[in-house]
DNA sequence: ATGATATACTAGTAATATAATAGGAAAAGG
DNA sequence: CCTTTTCCTATTATATTACTAGTATATCAT
């Protein structure tokens, strides 16, 4: 299950591609249109900031723009950055496995093929992808 | 991330599915086998019990049995009885989204497609796969 | 300079979930 | 009747989640 973090982070790396042509985006715009706790979000920016994912500029007219193209964003990176590992079991969280049933596991093929999965499909998804789906969503919003 | 609940269930599912062949397979045997505390296997089996997925028998001799063919297992069911839901997201664990985003979400495309991997993962691997693999490497272990 | 605005950093906290442990009731067999 | 086993409920220590709060620091407009 994906927390609150990885989430926002998600929802603030889009809203940030969608408002960053006018300048620096500021959590306090992001927060009140993403309906998030300004402070909560405070801390998920700190997180992509820390792994280069967003650049901040502190002041007046501060805030937040991606370090590159939306195109060059995978959701997996967005998510690893602010959730931390996607590992289903903890044995496969980091590249050595420490477990000491690793030899005779009867369940960690499956656990590494779970792995590969989630970590395929979320590394195949662009923040571009995303980004543009919802320029769509708001442009044909034809509702009252 | 999948709890112990879960990964203790599957290896339990595999433990009766290649014990059982001498009767019932009681939980003191499998969780000297497997290194689990018996009290809180006890735990995990009742919950595979009350989905119908093992059949327990009580009394001397008594223990559990698997309810079907191994083969006619996915990991899926056994995880989502001993787990909950495997979806990634709150909002796709019932069939109905109650989210009152869902219909300007910008990311829950994305978590339905993740919601699919998953599941079609899980349900794409039997029982019988598990317990085949195990029995080889244990018929071929030719270590001290 | 000063004040408004914004990020940066650290600490605290209520609620919930996890991973057990513990005790006893009920069933079955010898 | 005694042993073995599942069944059921309660308790608990620890960790995580999802925040809130306060202060320091940077930037810009006036």
């Amino acid at each position: 299950m994906i927390s609150t973090k990885g989430r926002y982070a998600l929802r603030l790396m889009i809203d940030v591609a969608m408002y960053q042509s006018k300048g620096y985006v500021s959590l306090k715009d992001s927060s009140s249109r993403e309906n998030i706790s300004i402070k909560y979000l405070e801390q998920v920016a700190s997180l992509l900031t820390k792994s280069n994912l967003l650049v901040s500029f502190r002041g007046n007219n501060g805030g937040y723009m991606l370090s590159k193209n939306p195109k060059d964003y995978t959701v997996g990176e967005i998510l690893r950055a602010s959730e931390g590992s996607l590992a289903p079991v903890a044995c496969l969280e980091c590249a050595e496995n420490f477990c000491n049933r690793k030899d005779t596991c009867s369940t960690l093929d499956f656990w590494k093929g779970f792995n590969d999965v989630i970590n395929n499909y979320v590394n195949s998804v662009s923040l571009e992808e995303l980004v543009e789906k919802q320029k769509n969503r708001l442009f044909s919003d034809y509702s009252i």
